[in-house]
This record gives structure tokens, C-alpha cells and sequence, in this order.
DNA sequence: ATTTGACTTAGAATTATTCTAATTCATCTT
DNA sequence: AAGATGAATTAGAATAATTCTAAGTCAAAT
């Protein structure tokens, strides 16, 4: 898939409205390298996938889109262990498990309420607005990818 | 307290000893650094402690003595939002909550089996060996730090 | 005493990301 | 329609945490 569909089109505008911002063809494209391949491309990848769309883009632009659609709070921004940040559209909550031989990282989803639940924990004075959990580890074998 | 305590230099003697590593005076002042105050400080800030009390090491020592407490399992590196790593000698399972006020990590502790038990979301096929969980947000007024 | 190899060191290199300054582009005003 | 305004894009320089390199030091073992 190359383009951007009507729907997806329309959320990306009124986020980018609510910010303060403008839709334009390059935030479009990343947004569009984003949906279409969840396997949490950092950057780097971004800028090749869509590169390959729109020859022209630099890197400084996919830097900047990207916090725009992360600002704009369509993507999320997933760290791990000092690796180059990674990008994921997925805004249900849910935990992310790395796999320690390939790198990659997983979306798990987790049932609804058990993010909240986990603040729980927290001593009176810490007053969470965000909770993230990563597990990492291995796949089992004989599971594709 | 400037000189590590019989107790922690055996605890590092041993530690050091089954990973197939030395005791030196620097990797003993650098666990001393970490065991003083845990504030979860980054290479930098163990650069300077360690530096008042041992002003002839450099960075890149201070760098090899703490991956080398990490790789013999007495510290653990604790990284928040690609903000420069920090060390953290609490083995205990423990969560952690990041301040968005003053950037500060604190120690959360959990419940004894809660952390295993967060692996029961994980479909069958990811094998977890390590689970982390980090909270944001603030601390609510009239707290001391 | 010499050798061996681990450890330390200073500084260079690396790399993801941010910054800068110039240009482009769409929209607004007249 | 022409010009003005400011946001967005761009290439390349700058930054900063960390790692690497190569040389030097040191403790233990022969």
C-alpha cells in the first residue's frame, strides 16, 4: 500500500490540527512508512522507507515529522536499552518484548485495565501519567516471525 | 563514607571472581561510588564522585568498571527515554518511577512475585528472562525528595 | 627477573540526534 | 495578481554519550 487512505488521511489532519499543525505531502509519507509496516522502524529505516516514496526527503525532515506525529500523539516513541529510538503507531495500551537474539520488538497486547492497574504499586506520592513495560527474552523455537 | 565495608568488598571480591575478573582499587572506589548514593547517577556523575575520591581515573575506566559490575550481575544500568544511562546496585525486583519535573529515578519496590507475574500477559511463544517496568509522571506537592 | 595478560588511560572515533541557516511553499493581505 | 508572512523542508554542521584504539602500567606466575 502506497497512499494514505481517506480515513487514515482524516485522522492525520485533525491531529495535526488539534496541534497546531499542518498536514503536507512528507508528514503524510512518513505516517503512511509508519501504518504500513509495524515492526518499529527506527529512523533510519523510516528515512529509507520513505525515501523509496519521496526520493527528496532528508533525514532532518523525517526527524521533524516524526516528532510532529509523536507530538501530535498519533505515534509513540519506543526506547530500549539505548538503542536508536523506535516508531509505533500502535496507540492501544500494550507491553513490548525484545528479542535478544534478532533485536526486534514485539507489541503485546495486554488486557484492558491491566496498564492502570499496575500504578497500583505506587506509593501515594508518585502520580503516574504513563507506564511502560518490556519484557525481553527469547522466542520460543519453532514459531515463525 | 569513602572506603567500601568488609561485607561489600567480599560481596565484589566474589562477584568479581566468578565472572573471571580482578578486584582493583578502581573497581572497588566505583562500586563504593554506587553503593554511597543511590541516586541512580550516569557515567558522568560517577565520573566526578569517583574522581573526588580517586582523582587519577578516567572516564574510560569509570566506563569499563561499571560494565564490568554490570556483566558480573552487582549493578544493573537503568535507561529512561534515551537519557544517558544510569547504575543502579538495588538487585532487588523493583520498578521505577522518572520524574517529568526534575528528571530524578526513584526505586519502586513491588510486591515479592509481582514482576514474574506480569509474564503471564505474554503469548506462549516469548520467553521473558527479564521484565521492566518504569512509570512517569510527577510527584504530588508537599512531598521532601 | 621476565613474561604474561589483565587493567588502565588519553584521546580519537562513532553514531543517533539536534541545531543552524538558508530555501521553498502555501496561505493571507491588499 | 503581487507581495508579505510564517510554517515546513533541506543539507550540512554540531553535539553528546558511548565505544574503540593503541600505548602504557601493574600484579601475579613462571
Amino acid at each position: 500500500m502506497k497512499r494514505l487512505g481517506q480515513e487514515d488521511k482524516e485522522t492525520l489532519a485533525s491531529a495535526l490540527d488539534h496541534a497546531g499543525q499542518r498536514p503536507t505531502p512528507q508528514r503524510e509519507t512518513v505516517f503512511g512508512v509508519l501504518l504500513d509496516q509495524r515492526d518499529h522502524p527506527t529512523a533510519d529505516e523510516v528515512y529509507a522507507r520513505t525515501k523509496s516514496r519521496m526520493p527528496t526527503i532528508s533525514m532532518a525532515t523525517v526527524y521533524n515529522c516524526l516528532e510532529t506525529l509523536v507530538s501530535s500523539g498519533l505515534v509513540k516513541q519506543v526506547n530500549i536499552e539505548r538503542e536508536p529510538t523506535r516508531y509505533c503507531p500502535n496507540l492501544a495500551p500494550h507491553a513490548h518484548f525484545h528479542c535478544r537474539d534478532t533485536g526486534r520488538v514485539y507489541d503485546v497486547p495486554v488486557p484492558a485495565g491491566t496498564m492502570e492497574k499496575l500504578t497500583d504499586v505506587l506509593p501515594g506520592k508518585y502520580q503516574a501519567d504513563s507506564v511502560e513495560l518490556v519484557f525481553r527474552g527469547h522466542l520460543s523455537k519453532g514459531t515463525s516471525s
